[in-house]
DNA sequence: AATGAATGAGTTTTCATTCAT
DNA sequence: AATGAATGAAAACTCATTCAT
């Protein structure tokens, strides 16, 4: 009768302290990799951000990649589910899709650390630590592409939307237009151009798209 | 009697081997930075693998940050060049377009290995080396949208475009969309879905931009 | 009920560990370098000599520089307070000069390494490593002088010397004359020429000089 | 009947540039090696100073050492034949020594350089490259406090002098009080202290030493 | 004979990881 | 159980020396 992780108030209080500890570790790696890089980021300066010892970190990692992986895995999850979320919580395609976008958009904004060490491994440079947690995350990444060609899908199939192309190229499509808006104002802030309602970025998909 | 490719043919004997070797360390830097990352290569391993002694390595390049810089702008400027050409060597604006995707495209499937290395210094992370190429670079980047921009725009004067967005968003998201699926389709070869034909990739933006 | 030599009885054991530690470090590395010179010894070699491994030396000093600089710093400090005392240890000033030269022999005879250290950094070359101790040994020096200089002046203002010369070139004159007999005896010591009684070298100042 | 190195006219044509350009990377390599230290100049270095190519330089010294005991060999030589020939250079032993003090003084103003490298290879440390020379340096020394102290002696057996002390010592005092007061005014130009004309040096001394 | 490009051993320094307290 | 001092392998970089031209 062990109590299951996404009920973490059942657990014992000697694990639930454990946790916690371990959170305050991936919360001080996080701003520290996000900002420097996994090369450039210490144990020793993740110890003292994190306020423990050396040795205690590695009392919960085995060691500095094992660190890194838990904390990508532990972000890809949360922007995963919260993704996921949103598409599942409507029944119109259009009002899924909306929904999506304001969900990223809001992620985005809430946690720009978590988006950068998450382009930093999916996009791009595969030079990463993730050798393992990589194949994870692609087959996450690829499981919410087959949801969102899902909805693209039913559009068409109920009329919504015209069946101007692979439901799937749509949703690669609808998913790059919206990481180049996103990353465009969050990571270059300087740039002014780009339009304040995320649902914009819609409209530009739908002029071709709505039936 | 000898003509050479572009121009160098007025140069000493010495200096164009000297710039060759340097080109043969700019190769091998590129194949092992685009493979395993900044940090996580040697100049012991680009001195064995450019078949050069470290030393020499030094003679052209004043330290590893150096030899990177020199590489990453060395290639965006090919990449740039090439990109800007497609768009100038056409007079409609519909053709521009399509000669964008597919310079791009070329460039892309030419060239798998300077991709990752443009990729992993313009999108996410920025805990890179290039706090001094950055700007150069992004610079670059930004007047490739203005001129992409540009397009939209007088292709819309021109009555070729409906006014279905912002010039500009449309540039971001042509870009986006380009390079999404240019990923997905290199550096994930196991993903069969995606078009053949790189038309294919406007054809989603045509639907509803066409006048 | 353990009573220290002077004063450390008050640390935390582990302070007193540490600074022990350090000493083993900064003994080692003086004789070395006395023997060999800062830039013939590597930091290898102190760590080997000291029985540290390399990375702890560099918990307790930032960089080689570094280390030299503390031991540079510590030995003129021994050095000069020693000789300061000496000076300020009797009342005439004969006494003063014959207290000066014991002690100044005592010292040189004490620790022929710091000695070379000494001399290496203070006279000739000045290709030393020493940019920032040594203007703090140069006025240390000065100071010292002075000091002299304020005993040969008092001398002649009670009569207890002739008016022979400025205080100030007999300070010079006593200090290079005990050196030039100390180093003479202490660096080369085929030479057997020399007086084994320090005070020999006063006699020759005192010929001229007293009242 | 190979002409001698003192009559350098008879030196057939071809053997008298090569002594030149031996002579040009000498003294670029003591104008260096005097300002930096052995170690922190590079063959390199004196190459482009003295603008000949390292191979050059190689092929008229076997390696780095062998050219720094060269040169310091040379100015040795230079220096011991200046103040050896101002004590011949008179037939009363107090001219014989105001001749040596200003010998000396001059020698020490018209070549700083090579005072600093004498004294970081007579005094002090001996981390020096001179391990050869080094010996035949003691031995020059050695011979002119020898001479010295026969300026005393005689000067005592004729009775220009009162017995004061050891001839030798008084030469090793007189040896190091101009050597303490020629640096203090040479390498800490700043100290405005010193005298102006050379033989003030010697009233010191004769105050107590002349009859 | 003179050159200087190329070499690679050797140096300083960092930092992941271990383990005695 | 938690600590953090100690370790030493690995990396960037320098420079004396060689040798083909």
């Amino acid at each position: 009768m062990e109590a299951a992780a996404t009920e973490p108030q059942k657990l014992p209080r000697r694990e639930r302290e454990r946790m916690a500890q371990r959170q305050e570790m991936l919360d001080a790696a996080l701003g520290l990799f996000s900002k420097k890089g996994f090369r450039n980021v210490s144990m020793q300066e993740i110890a003292e951000t994190s306020e423990f010892a050396i040795g205690t970190l590695y009392k919960f990692f085995k060691n500095k990649e094992d660190l890194y992986r838990a904390l990508v895995r532990e972000q890809a999850v949360k922007f995963h589910e919260g993704i996921m979320l949103a598409i599942a919580s409507a029944d119109d395609e259009v009002d899924k899709l909306r929904n999506f976008v304001r969900a990223k958009e809001e992620v985005f904004r809430a946690n720009v650390a978590m988006i950068r060490l998450y382009f930093s491994e999916t996009q791009g440079a595969r030079h990463n630590v993730l050798a393992g947690v990589d194949s994870e995350m692609r087959d996450k990444h690829e499981e919410f592409l087959q949801a969102l060609a899902g909805v693209f899908e039913s559009g068409m199939a109920r009329g919504r939307f015209r069946q101007i192309a692979d439901p799937y190229h749509l949703a690669v499509a609808l998913e790059s237009v919206t990481n180049g808006f996103l990353l465009q104002g969050l990571l270059r802030p300087d740039r002014q151009k780009m339009p304040e309602d995320p649902d914009a970025i819609l409209d530009i998909f739908f002029q071709g798209l709505l039936a």
